[in-house]
RNA sequence: GGGGAUGUAGCUCAAUUGGUUAGAGCAUCGGACUGUCGAUCCGAAGGUUGCGAGUUCGAGUCUCGUCAUCCUCGCCA
């Protein structure tokens, strides 16, 4: 019989002891069906929950009828009386109290057999997952991170509403720029041949906001890079970007600190202390051999060049004949770590294009506390000044990392995150906040003999650093800053030029000639010129916080509808063919396609 | 672009050194059953072992190529 599936009275997780008696109308899909000849069941399920329901054949003989017919998936509304279980109870789901009744019901839309059962702990592949992303996202799990996302979004737009932040909307069908990612190109059909880009950040828009008098601008925005995929990585991606007008530094972290406690607050009932911490560049280089560093545990990189020049051994000699040096990391207890796994982590960093992994264990000798196994017999001679220096004990294990600072850095980095995961030293419910600043403005990259932005183009030097710009640029700090979680990067930002001679200078040091500055960034070089206040803002990685917050893996799984490491849509399975005469009116050949063809 | 892992029923997996008709659980279909809730019991159906070559008397298994998915290096101002 109909039900009027339009009056829903309850969601299918509500409904509880004290609605005994009263009649409710649900709606939902079958989760599951038991028909044990005479009474039947059925298990409605939506996102908020799943309750059980009841047919009687001696009361309600049409009912109980249909119901033999249900499956899973069918989309169904019933009607019905809450009664309680008595003795039958379900202690297993929070309506396990009740049941109901059930007098009408109505299959509002039949089901094919579903490929994989709709529950939390699925068993599916990702694959088989997101080729079926709508019967995915029916599984309550992805219910929650969907709408803990918007939860996320609701907290951001609600703190910078409240702080006076605007939200304006940017291009999409922008131009392309130097520097940076890949861009997604758009063909012009009116200039055959011309291209827009679609952004990668809204990053000048929203610098000419400011220099348009919009004091405080924020956006929830999509972006888009087209480089290869990681988990943490996909081409289109959403940014919560903001710009503010006369800020220093402190003034753009205070007010994401608060969005930031908000998120935490309002998505997962969890109140982080502000203000967050801080650390240089090169302090969290220094010490733990990447900018994003996840302090969490410890395990930090230790110096010992000095003591490495003493010893006989060969790869650290030459190491620091060409100018490199010698670090380490102390394992503690790390004397109890097998050599398959020592072997095992030297052979990652080959994998990583290092050169091995040399390691030695510090053990209780018959003449004192001396070291043992791996590449003891070079260290012994300097043994005690070794730990000395490292503060290691007697059971613990020290890897050696010798090499340019750059390589010691990303190995070392490499050993330190992999033994944090080994010897479990990476608590679970820790939520590690911190701000890294003070990065250098540029990065030299020999292959290419020029500089290039750590941060980009527009990311203001320190005022004090200004004249080193034309001195010794490499060593110029810049008002730049990224946000940290656990060693993840969320977000980064920094203070802006607002000077036409120093934007032009930065673009000269990077190589942009006047010809190809005017092409591209001349309508900013103008508006710099009209009285452009000091501004500064950032942009948080949306997904990321999304991701980090459900403690997924992946961004695929915060991601409604995402790409696959080959940047196809497995449901759509976009990008695809388009017809030659839209490509004729566009003026674009497929030039491999017609090679293949002669 | 480089390296690695995986690919067998709708789903998740198994199949000894290469050896008979490629199996199991779940799902599906039919039957039984009035308190199930991962229902149970009886029965049935379900396979181009990703695709294509090759080696072999014989290939899910070995070789080569290719495609797909994932991880990773490069890349990601």
């Amino acid at each position: 019989m109909a039900v009027p599936y339009n009056k829903r009275t309850h969601k299918n997780g509500e409904l509880r002891a004290s609605h005994a008696g009263q009649e409710v109308i649900l709606v939902g899909w079958a989760h599951n069906y038991r028909d044990l000849g005479g009474m039947a069941f059925i298990d409605i399920r939506d996102y908020s929950g799943i309750t059980q329901i009841k047919f009687n054949p001696q009361t309600d003989p049409a009912a109980h009828k249909l119901a033999g017919t249900v499956r899973r998936e069918d989309c169904i509304a019933i009607r019905g009386n809450v009664a309680p279980r008595g003795e039958n109870v379900n202690p297993k789901i929070p309506t396990g109290e009740i049941e109901v009744e059930g007098h009408d019901l109505d299959v509002l839309s039949k089901s094919d057999t579903p490929p994989f059962a709709i529950e939390d702990d699925t068993d599916a592949s990702e694959d088989a997952r997101l080729k079926n992303r709508v019967l995915d996202l029916r599984r309550p799990k992805m219910q929650e991170i969907l709408r803990l996302r918007h939860r996320l979004a609701k907290a951001a737009r609600d703190t910078f509403g409240d702080q006076g932040f605007i939200e304006i909307e940017t291009p999409m069908l922008g131009k392309s720029t130097p520097e940076g990612a890949r861009d997604y190109l758009v063909p012009s059909r009116v200039y055959p041949g011309k291209f827009f880009a679609l952004p990668q950040s809204p990053q000048l828009y929203k610098q000419l906001f400011m220099m348009a008098g919009f004091d405080r601008y924020c956006q929830i925005v999509r972006c888009f890079r087209d480089e290869d995929l990681r988990s943490d990585r996909q081409p289109e991606f959403t940014q919560i970007d903001l710009e503010m007008a006369f800020v220093q530094v402190d003034d753009v972290l205070e007010v994401v600190e608060e969005a930031v406690v908000k998120m935490f607050r309002e998505g997962i009932g969890v109140d982080v202390p502000t203000p967050f911490p801080r650390m240089s560049y090169h302090e969290a280089m220094d010490r733990f051999g990447i900018d994003r560093p996840d302090l969490r545990f410890g395990l930090e990189l230790k110096d010992i060049s000095t003591i490495a020049a003493k010893t006989d051994f060969s790869i650290f000699k030459s190491s620091l004949d060409k100018g490199g040096l010698v670090k380490c990391i102390v394992a503690p207890g790390g004397g109890d770590l097998t050599r398959k796994v020592t072997d095992g982590l030297a052979e990652e960093i080959k994998g990583i294009g290092g050169g091995g992994l040399p390691v030695t264990k510090v053990v209780q000798g018959d003449s004192g506390v001396e070291l043992s196994t791996g590449v003891a017999k070079f260290l012994n001679p300097v043994c005690e000044e070794l730990l000395a220096a490292t503060g290691a004990k007697v059971g613990d294990a020290i890897f050696f990392m010798p090499g340019t600072y750059a390589d010691v850095c990303k190995y070392l980095h490499f050993v330190r995150s992999r033994l944090g995961e080994i010897m479990n030293l990476i608590p679970e419910d820790e939520w590690n906040l911190l701000w890294v600043v003070d990065f250098p403005m540029f990065e030299w990259v020999e292959e290419d003999k020029r500089f290039y932005s750590l941060h980009h183009p527009f990311t203001a030097p320190r005022d004090e650093d200004i004249p080193m710009l034309d001195t010794d640029p490499g060593k110029v700090i810049a008002k730049a800053y990224d946000l940290t979680l656990n060693g993840i990067e969320m977000a980064g930002g920094s203070i802006r030029i607002h000077s036409r001679e120093i934007q032009s200078q930065v673009f000269k040091l990077l190589g942009i000639s006047d010809e190809e500055s005017h092409e591209k960034f001349q309508f900013l070089l103008d508006a710099l010129r009209y009285g452009a206040p000091p501004h500064g803002g950032i942009a948080m990685g949306f997904d990321r916080w999304v991701m980090m917050l459900t403690k997924c893996e992946s961004l695929r799984d915060v991601i409604a509808f995402p790409k696959t490491q080959r940047a196809v849509c497995p449901l759509t399975n976009a990008p695809g063919e388009v017809a030659d005469e839209q490509l004729v009116e566009l003026g674009i050949d497929k030039r491999p396609e017609l090679k293949a063809k002669k």
